[in-house]
DNA sequence: GCCTACATGTAAACCGTTACATGATTAT
DNA sequence: ATAATCATGTAACGGTTTACATGTAGGC
């Protein structure tokens, strides 16, 4: 598990609190991994117990205490041992995978009319595909922004976040792409689909 | 969850045990979704419960009785809702990406020389781009068998797992090719690193 | 003799999400 | 007034993983 690795590696920057992780959290990492503040405090009480960090609390007039954590030389002895561990390849998990899977046997069986189940997913695909457009958006404004070229981010300070950010805009551009795919696909099942009902091009006249 | 919505589907082909239903899930969705014998059993226990599976106690000689489940009507109901219902775009959480992100920091700190970290992390990635190539083979090798072309594919009785099958080759795909990216800019890292040690290329010799 | 396949389960630990709870400051 | 930001937590539930537990049959 790769949260607690996460959250150190977060506070080799600089000492934090929990607020301030899960606010880091959710603005940079937050592309390839996810935590929630109950994650965060759950892990750093974790942590203070293995001496992988260390609290100090920090009174503020108006504002609660702030827990203030730094990791502890233990703590980074056992960052860069993980870092030099073999990991696994991450399984894919996927809804919109299934759903496309079970497809098959639904509009097969009188469950479904494969008209709407085209349909159907016809919707589902636009909307992730727009979703994932977003998303595509965003990182490649990062890229624009912190890394003008590839060789420029290479030779900077963080030659190995700028391949995260790389992984998050590969894996957005493949995305869109499969959905066109799909879609495409789905277009053709629909032009060869036998005629049965009255034919509404995508729902907009509805039947009596 | 998609878990029950994945057991369920593959209950809509046939009857089936829960012994059954872990293999079939190691076999055929395992690369989009995987299940322990432990939560299908847990999770059949719940669909029975709520009447969306039916189950039947089959004594077997010399083995333990099999129980096999099948889906009932109101399990097939539930299973098509599932399908018209939106879902959620699902994040990507790679240990991989946050190894690469601490990168930075562990090889700028006295944790790690530059050197060792782009050594380990080039191990690595020649791994996991293996691990990937292979799935790739596997999947391309169900390619050819079951689907000669996109074409064939799209009128047969399949035309949506074939789309499933497209992602997963899509997936490896992309993933060797930034495994790929990765590893070129750290041959430029190493390249362009400041000689300090008396330079063994991999770790053939080692330091005395 | 040992491992694998068949077949089912319990128990416990751990990870993740959501809701509830408190309480001051600042901006609209 | 109302909402957002700062800041920390408890409680409960649900999902996931790993270990433990049992017992037969067949292959090496």
């Amino acid at each position: 598990m790769a949260l607690s690795h996460a959250m150190l590696s977060l506070l080799m920057d600089k000492p934090q609190s929990g607020y301030d992780l899960a606010k880091n959290f959710s603005e940079s990492i937050s592309f390839f991994w996810k935590a929630t503040h109950q994650q965060i405090y759950r892990e750093l009480a974790k942590l203070e117990e293995q001496n992988l960090v260390t609290v100090e609390t920090i009174e503020q007039d108006g504002r609660p205490d702030k827990k203030l954590y730094s990791i502890t030389e233990a703590g980074k002895t056992f960052l860069a041992a993980w870092l030099l561990q073999p990991g696994e390849v991450m399984p894919i998990k996927e809804d919109l995978l299934v759903k496309l899977w079970a497809s098959d046997l639904a509009s097969g069986s009188s469950l479904m009319d494969s008209h709407k189940t085209i349909t159907a997913l016809r919707q589902e695909f636009h909307r992730h595909r727009q979703l994932h457009a977003e998303k595509l958006a965003t990182y490649e404004q990062i890229e624009q922004k912190y890394y003008q070229n590839a060789a420029q981010a290479s030779c900077g300070q963080q030659p190995y976040r700028y391949l995260v950010l790389r992984r998050g805009i590969r894996y957005e551009q493949d995305y869109i792409a499969w959905c066109d795919e799909v879609l495409t696909q789905l277009e053709l099942e629909l032009s060869s689909e036998p005629l049965s009902e009255p034919l509404s091009n995508d729902s907009e006249s509805k039947p009596v």
